[in-house]
DNA sequence: TCTATATATGCTCATATGTTCATATATTCA
DNA sequence: TGAATATATGAACATATGAGCATATATAGA
């Protein structure tokens, strides 16, 4: 089979190539919302880090402290707490006072499947 | 409940503060090899950029290639070889050369299983 | 109110990342 | 072999990111 090269003009006035335009626009007919897109990668993002997967997991057991975090995951408090808020703003944990003492818990079971696929998917 | 604060030692010197010695222990007792974070990481990384995630996206319906995923997303041929070539080594998709045209498919349901169920996720 | 403790925040720096441009490689066809 | 096409690669650059430090806020207890 030898595809056949098909170029059409942009609004912008520039050429762009295309050998499948049937493919590009079945993929245009199946693309995501890019507000989903960006959404989501924001979730990915959140759990690419070594220290932010490394809090998910201690927190998939139990509810921590950022102190206990700390000293767990062996860095500051501060960088903890850091990545404490950005966990928190993405939604993925909720934290809950007690005296001085804040205890951080996954917000969702979803984050927690999220990882248990992906370590599915890296152990094959 | 009034938590009391235990310091201990580690063995560079530093004292490291910790309210709940015995969460830290139960968090290193089912924490992942840290050889399995970094490979996570890895995965969720790929995952976590919006051009990488269309791509993705786009290859989760059929094999595509690289000239058609650059009119697809909008972005030069050069921009996806480069995440094509990141995607590759993940091992996420894998190439099928026909002439000079290389198509691209996604090498692991699990990485749309990944994606399925974050949409679930973010649409909650 | 004053002090101690637990966590948060702003700033800064080193490093990582995504894209572009120019160039290189690989394949097809004349 | 030489030209054209499809993709890959390397360097450069702008931006993003994670962590540390100093400082601020919040809560508890004296």
């Amino acid at each position: 089979m030898t595809p056949k090269v098909s170029s059409i003009v942009e609004g912008d006035g520039c050429a762009v190539r295309m050998i499948h335009p049937e493919k590009i626009q079945r993929a245009r007919d199946r693309s995501i919302d890019i507000r989903e897109i960006h959404r989501l990668t924001a979730v990915y993002k959140a759990l690419s880090d070594p220290t932010r997967l490394r809090i998910i997991t201690a927190l998939k057991g139990e509810e921590m402290c950022v102190c206990d975090l700390a000293a767990f995951l062996g860095i500051s408090e501060s960088a903890v707490s850091h990545q404490m808020r950005r966990l928190k703003d993405l939604a993925l944990v909720r934290s809950r006072r007690d005296g001085q003492v804040l205890y951080y818990v996954l917000d969702d079971d979803h984050v927690g499947d999220l990882i248990d696929l992906g370590l599915e998917h890296i152990r094959e």
